[in-house]
DNA sequence: ACTCTCCGTTCAGAAAAGGAACCTACATTC
DNA sequence: GAATGTAGGTTCCTTTTCTGAACGGAGAGT
């Protein structure tokens, strides 16, 4: 493992002087950032998200895993006789609520919807 | 809800029902929000970006391409003698700062800096 | 015993990102 | 007037990530 080289790669962004930077590192991957949407409407399961996001499970899994480890989401067992969970948002992912509704607003302004084709 | 092929898929995120998704659409690759950024941040030449992010040429090539497509940056020539360019923040791309700021607060209070490794 | 659901993992192939060199067009310096 | 530098890219090749689809395990339902 040698660091002490990149100026600034993706991966170093953890680390930026910059807040901005610091946020990407967390949530800045593909689908990251809709999958905490999701938690927000309510959706907690791993098979929720894969239906609402079309994402492959495996990616969708690498980023549960990734949202647990930065202490956004809380990986929590809601039963035990069929072993299941559910992904809980923290203080942290809750907290994330006005960066959200910036992006809504900011969405709903300047990106209006189209239709994909036609009628 | 028929999509006929894809559940969802990232390309298709620009016409999704989610205005954070359409939003994604635009500003959810990677780097593309860092570059915004440092418009905000005063930069606006392809070089600046370049030393600033540590993105290879060839992907700031194409997430600057996009963003002026998508109506958040323009390009202007600087110069006409030496053929020069620089990318500025349009109404779209400035009007993003709530959001922008939204992720910097985030970023500040839940993602403190840590040093790379130690000394 | 067979099937179903939920929550993943594994694998091969496609797409995107990284790294470095190259190119254009002018300006400067030798 | 040939080499050198600068800004703004493009091209090429390798590495990483994502997609798509199948497989697995642990109960539950029938």
């Amino acid at each position: 493992m040698e660091r002490t080289k990149s100026a600034n790669r993706w991966d170093d962004l953890a680390t930026d002087w910059c807040p901005v930077a610091r946020a990407m590192s967390v949530i800045g991957d593909r689908w990251t950032l809709l999958i905490v949407r999701d938690c927000f409407l309510g959706k907690s399961r791993f098979d929720q998200f894969q239906a609402s996001l079309g994402v492959t499970r495996h990616v969708l899994s690498n980023r549960l895993k990734r949202l647990v480890e930065s202490g956004v989401l809380e990986k929590n067992a809601y039963s035990t006789s069929p072993p299941r969970y559910d992904y809980q948002l923290t203080e942290k992912g809750r907290d994330f609520a006005p960066a959200l509704v910036g992006l809504k607003d900011w969405g709903k302004r300047y990106m209006p919807i189209r239709k994909p084709a036609a009628a």
